[in-house]
DNA sequence: TTTTTCTAAGACCGGATTGTCTTAAATTAA
DNA sequence: TTAATTTAAGACAATCCGGTCTTAGAAAAA
């Protein structure tokens, strides 16, 4: 898995909340957006906290709280988050895995994930959330987990 | 992390036995390799029977016993072993883990993701073990694990 | 045949990640 | 002030992956 669970459901709550807050003003409950992006409320809740002390999101308690985003969501990015999360390290590290790997000890593949890092990081730093929702609403894309069936 | 270890550690093994195997016939011991790659033993055992049950080696019990490449090196790609070891999801799923994500339901990053998968699909499937390990030994890569310094 | 050298196979453990639950604290509304 | 709503925080359980260990079994050598 490239991004860990907790930094997509990061990704989704985010551009859910972008949006949100595109309609109305204040903050975005976090009970109703589980329950609409079909994530646990607890595990969200702890993500959300990440985010909030990373400086991505403010919240607010009691009655009409919720989260917000703290920035302007066209000077917040895929990559904040995906930082914010999982941290640096996929934009990093050695693909094999190898401590040293670099471009004075390079591995078998380094030049070749060198090139494709790069573009996964650039493609996560061009994508701000409101450039991602408003694609989302233009092309009608899909950013929420689908209610799980029971079998 | 992109590639489980034990993917990563199933490639090392892999270069190192198409390596020794160009030295000399027969078989290489699986606790020699152990040793010069700096991988657990009995770890490093369990991903080498995942790779002779997937047909990519064959192994020999008793002494002068242990692993050896199936085919030609010419004709095993890291793609064989990724595949084996991994699966395809890597190659298959969606970036942001929506299930149903795809070109007729595409999520927000599913055509930037899905060329970068595609590269790095490209990537893997046109290094074999025999292209690869030439390149090692002209460009002196490093394809092993440093020995764990103590602390 | 017996011993030694190996791989085969699977039980087992520890830590990280994922996910759940409970309690506390803050804010609003009545 | 009191009650209701909501996030904050942390304990806790479940699951998966990485890694270790033990036993079995096969083949070669003595």
């Amino acid at each position: 898995m490239v991004l860990s669970k907790a930094c997509t459901y990061g990704i989704l709550a985010s551009l859910y909340i972008t949006r949100e807050t595109n309609k109305k003003t204040g903050y975005v409950s976090i009970g109703r957006m589980s329950k609409e992006l079909h994530i646990s409320f607890h595990f969200l809740t702890k993500i959300l906290q990440e985010l909030t002390s990373a400086g991505l999101l403010t919240s607010m308690k009691g009655p009409k709280g919720g989260v917000a985003l703290k920035q302007d969501a066209k000077d917040i990015t895929l990559l904040d988050i995906v930082i914010a999360i999982d941290g640096m390290e996929l934009f990093s590290e050695c693909l094999l895995g190898l401590p040293g790997c670099g471009n004075e000890e390079p591995c078998a593949v380094h030049n070749e994930w060198g090139g494709i890092r790069e573009q996964l990081y650039q493609t996560f730093r061009s994508k701000t959330l409101a450039t991602t929702t408003q694609q989302i609403d233009e092309q009608n894309l899909r950013f929420a987990l689908p209610e799980l069936l029971d079998s």
